[in-house]
This record gives C-alpha cells, structure tokens and sequence, in this order.
DNA sequence: CGAGTTTGACCCGCGC
DNA sequence: GCGCGGGTCAAACTCG
C-alpha cells in the first residue's frame, strides 16, 4: 500500500539573529522541540501505516483462504465481521476491529439471544504508565463499575452512554494483556441518539455509518494549554487516497489554529516579526 | 448541591 | 447444589 502518512514536520529554518530577543529565543528552542515531536510523531504514523498494510494482507489472505475451502458457516461468519468491521472503521491500525463470534458476545446478555445487541471491539494506543481506562470516543460515558477478571490482571471499566438517557449503549474497557500499552475498548449495542462531535468528523469521510467508538479525524486532540502537540491515534482513522489531501490540509489547519489559540505563540510570534522588520528597516536605511 | 466516580455487595449464568 | 466469576447496583465519596 502507498504510504498515507500526512508529512508534519515544520519548516524550521528560522536564523536567530542579534535582533531577535530572548523570547524569539525561546521561540525557535520550542519550535525544535515541537519539530523533534512531530518527527517523532512521523515515525509512529510510519509503523501505524506498516501495521495496516499486513492487516490488509491478512485479510485478503483470509478472504482467499475462505474461497478456496468453501470454509464453515462459523468461518464465513468471522471473516464476514472482520469485512464489516473494516467498513465501519474505514480500516485502521490503531482502532482496528477484533474477529467477533457469538461465543465472544457478553455471556449474560439480558435480553433476548434472538436480538443480539451489536458488539464491536477497538483497540486503542495509550502510554503503558497511563493507568485511566477513558476511551475518547466523542461519546460521554457515565462509569458505573470496575472489575478486576480472572484472565487479566488489569481492571476492567464499564461504562454506560450518558449522552441520551435511554441509549442502551455499554462499553467495557480494559488494558491488553498482552500489550499494556493497548486499551481494549469493547462495545455493545447503537446509539440511539445524534452525536454533533461524531457528526462532523463522520461527514468527512466516506464511511457514512456512524458506530460507537469512532471518532472523525476532525476531533482529534491538538493541545494548546500544553506545550505537548497530543494527536489522539485513536482517531487517525487511514482512509482512502481521495480523502489524503483533506486530512492533510485538516491537520495543518488544526495545528494553524491550535498555535494561534496560544497567546504565549502569538506574543513570541509578533515579537519575531516585528524583530525581523526592524532588522530589516535598518538594514534599508 | 448535583453530577460523576469509586467500590463493596449482590445477582445470576455456567460448569462441575 | 455449590462455587466461581462476570456484570450490575447503589451508597459513599469527590469535585467543580
């Protein structure tokens, strides 16, 4: 697969000059170490995109697998959810949907088994030392119980939709047992309300069906309070080449924004400017 | 003071 | 029938 990492490393070819000041100083040392992060930030997109390219082999493997034995009904039925899950994800490697079988759905569903609610998992990167188990998801979640299970030594949240108060919606998170790193957020059930959050990122991609658990791109997460540029992967969402060039120009617009929202950006960024002009004046006179 | 979180108790399905 | 374990409830607590 081409690459579909978005470039966001910043042109830093800022000359500190006699004119400029101790805050243009600090200035440039912020927009290096903003570069450093978004270099590093690059790399994790890099991997995020490999993981995507051997999922997507995965699945065609599997695909070809099925054509070729005429598999089960239970087989068929696995690699069926897996092709939903991808549609309703718009595939991606960091929210990416687990093989669901009627084994694996809640083992006490109080309702009827005839109208089995919807259940969908996504995996979600978190820093290993974080210890919450909150899934931004564009939805709000009202916790109403936490479990420590038998086959994880982690605990396991649950969460009911506080959005509307009849939505039947639930979602279980809980650490990967064998990736700390990764939240494993387990939903069961549709919303049965409008979402404005999920509205707007939805509309930008071509995947029209709204699930629990997928946040557009368009809501993630770009800091201003802290100096740490925070892009919720759980949103980076890879979708198709048509849609490339509008992510890129989002992000660029998130970031744009998100910096011109800092008064401390835009104090520097004036005295740099007006620095430059004078230097600039008397270099004329 | 209200909304959300925590946490121990309770409920209930399942396996033995 | 009993114990285990996952899921839910609800009182106490926290926080804005």
């Amino acid at each position: 697969m081409e690459q579909t990492c978005v470039d966001t490393s910043l042109n830093l070819n800022v000359i500190p000059s006699r004119h400029i000041d101790l805050a243009a100083e600090v200035l440039v040392e912020e927009l290096h170490r903003l570069s450093s992060e978004n270099k590093r930030l690059t790399e994790t997109l890099n991997k995020v995109c490999e993981s995507y390219d051997a999922l997507q082999r995965h699945l065609s493997h599997l695909k070809d697998k099925d054509i070729e034995k005429e598999g089960t009904p239970l087989h068929k039925r696995k690699v069926e959810s897996e092709i939903n899950c991808m549609n309703m994800f718009g595939i991606s490697s960091f929210t990416e949907c687990s093989t669901i079988t009627e084994d694996e759905t809640f083992k006490r569903p109080r309702n009827n088994n005839n109208n089995l609610p919807k259940v969908s998992k996504v995996l979600v990167r978190t820093e290993a030392s974080d210890t919450s188990l909150y899934v931004r998801d564009g939805y709000q979640w009202r916790k109403y119980g936490q479990k420590v299970t038998r086959d994880n030594p982690f605990p396991r949240a649950y969460f009911k939709c506080s959005c509307a108060p009849s939505c039947p919606v639930k979602k279980k998170v809980q650490k990967s047992l064998e990736d700390q790193t990764i939240l494993v957020a387990t939903y069961e059930g549709e919303h049965n309300h409008d979402n404005d959050q999920a509205e707007i990122s939805l509309s930008s991609t071509s995947h029209g069906e709204k699930h629990a658990g997928l946040v557009p791109i368009s809501s993630a997460m770009v800091s201003t309070t802290n100096p740490t540029v925070t892009l919720d992967l759980v949103q980076s969402t890879i979708i198709d080449n048509a849609q490339k060039s509008s992510i890129q120009k989002l992000l660029i617009q998130q970031m744009a924004t998100s910096l011109t929202r800092d008064p401390n950006f835009t104090a520097a960024l004036a005295t740099a400017i007006s620095g430059r002009i004078l230097e600039h004046t008397n270099s004329m006179e």
